[in-house]
DNA sequence: CCAACAGGTGACTATCGGGTCACATGAACA
DNA sequence: TGTTCATGTGACCCGATAGTCACCTGTTGG
């Protein structure tokens, strides 16, 4: 029902494994077959995850005969790095500032409630 | 089972409202009930959310009174960006290229397929 | 004190996602 | 041609997760 093409992204970025296959891909490309083998899981789970990356534009499939050969796509980690990740390079340049301000402000806080106390 | 800490950050952001969850913190801190009024759930459904992000250390909890305030850290996000996500970078600069040869080559063994059938 | 208020917990339900298997499809090659 | 091989599909199981609700805890402030 979702159908931000970045939800698809995020949520197969979820599962490490997939994130492995990502790995796998981005020295080669590999049949199904050879993917499968990487993994304790079966080459039925591989297939799977394989779909969700696809279905996410993150692999690219070209079939040859009765092999698949399966392609990463690095696109859509770009776009969702450019359109959402990168808001929070900021913030967490001044993020150890922030925290100490944080700890400073609740450590008096604390005071001030075990002196009402 | 899966101890990786990068693993509960990408789990945390595969949830679209836990997203916009993080984006409204990037404001301001909020407390849980401000945040639930942003959406159309429950303010339980948002507090299982919300304690689904701290796992990951996104965001920090500080209470004051009978208030809680959620604050984003922004950290887990960037150690994600540098420890995975960045390695997608170098190919993405040359995708178009390699998407170009990979449909000429596509084309080519379409073509001798054709021809031996 | 005590009533209104913000937040939190535990149990429960429904749905989703990952995993497996039996079986189907379609190409390669002797 | 027919057997072997790589891949794909559909149904099914089960654990994880999002959601809700009834109820509890602790705080505020008259």
């Amino acid at each position: 029902m979702n159908s931000d093409p970045d939800d698809a992204v995020f949520r197969a970025l979820a599962d490490s494994t997939r994130r492995r296959v990502l790995d796998l891909l981005r020295e080669r490309p590999r049949t199904t077959g050879e993917l499968s083998e990487q993994f304790a899981t079966s080459r039925f789970a591989v297939m799977k995850h394989l779909q969700v990356l696809v279905a996410a534009g993150l692999v690219l499939v070209e079939r040859r005969g009765r092999e698949r050969w399966n392609r990463l796509n690095p696109a859509p980690i770009q776009r969702i790095q450019r359109r959402w990740l990168r808001r929070f390079d900021a913030l967490a340049a001044s993020a150890q500032l922030d925290l100490k301000d944080e700890i400073e402000t609740q450590a008096a806080s604390a005071k001030r409630r075990r002196t009402r106390a």
